[in-house]
DNA sequence: ATCTTATTGTACATATGTGTACAATAAGAT
DNA sequence: ATCTTATTGTACACATATGTACAATAAGAT
């Protein structure tokens, strides 16, 4: 069998993680992550490839904590999932002591610095998120809690709208009770 | 006499602006935006000091053309005026060929490359734009359009949210009815 | 014509970053 | 004990980037 790995692989995926988080993409060096690692660049693009990889598979780590998977709760109406969807997402944002904001919003700006296969995979992501509120609104209807009447994807754009807007803000307004109000008072506004 | 300046220096710092807006502050060098004028990084130091005071002199550029201006047009009640606002806000972003969102939010995330006060400058200038439509609120009561019973600074962090989010989202949404739409229908949920 | 001075050109010293190549290492299966 | 092979260490060859220093240039006021 061949030599073991001489560092922690899933620790070092979590550095990263942050890394991109915190400062973006473009502003992330694999010499610099090898440095904070104590690994060598040799190591790294072994058990990396690149650091586009490792940006995606960071991506990856980073959606497993999603909010947005509240939507597929099968316990809740589409209304209340949807409720619950950004309650959790304030709670998360006031949470976090560094104000990260949201990797993957705060990453958008950076396509150019990236390959494009990568730049249409975070855009993916903004997508998918679309998507699955929108499939949350038609279930809303038919559990008979929302007007067939309303335009399912222009109501998805506003929620979206609305979760880019606190994932932002929370960079600066750090107080939990601010960013519910503004979800709260929005949902409502909205008819959720 | 001395010595006139070779370049444009106004065409210079609309590129630079266009850069930091597309690529962000931490993936612009001042190399790369000397090569694209033809100046020498002599010349450029000379005329703008450094990278960070010339990105200070172009987010001062860009809010040239700030919707939120639309605030202080005498001629609208404050509704009007925060619906005026953000219907130009819409128009403007669709108008964008290259889906270039907002400069002073993409670069939101990029303060770990910056110095500080270049960073903090950049978050003071969204703490303006919340003050700018906290006070349109008040002005909304006294004019009777708006019920003192609200919290006006929470509303204006709804309005900031709504703002960032379609900025962010026109990045992707390309279409001026869809963005249009998420404003219209956020404002009004709003009683805008 | 000369002088002043902002501007420009060129060079230096240094830091950071990328990607590849190849030899040395070591875990554990045979 | 030997062999296999992923991992690690070291080095090479570049490319990109920063900030400063100082001499050369040229516009136009005197």
């Amino acid at each position: 069998m061949a030599r073991a790995r001489q560092f922690d692989r899933e620790a070092a995926l979590d550095l990263a993680m942050n890394e991109f988080w915190q400062k973006g993409y473009s502003a992330v060096s694999v010499k610099s992550l090898c440095e904070q690692l104590g690994i060598t660049r040799s190591s790294f693009y072994h058990s990396f490839g690149s650091l586009d990889a490792l940006f995606e598979e960071a991506m990856g780590l980073y959606l497993r904590y999603n909010p947005m998977l509240e939507l597929e709760n099968p316990k809740l109406t589409a209304v209340q999932a949807i409720r619950r969807c950004f309650k959790v997402l304030c709670k998360l944002r006031a949470k976090d002591k560094q104000h990260r904001g949201c990797l993957i919003i705060n990453n958008l700006n950076e396509g150019y610095a990236m390959p494009v296969k990568t730049a249409k995979s975070l855009q993916a992501k903004i997508d998918n998120s679309i998507n699955a509120l929108e499939a949350t609104v038609e279930r809303g209807k038919v559990e008979g809690l929302i007007s067939p009447a309303q335009n399912s994807r222009a109501l998805a754009l506003c929620l979206q709208s609305l979760a880019t807007g606190i994932n932002t803000l929370s960079m600066q307004v750090h107080s939990e009770e601010e960013l519910w109000g503004i979800a709260d008072t929005t949902l409502s506004g909205l008819g959720f």
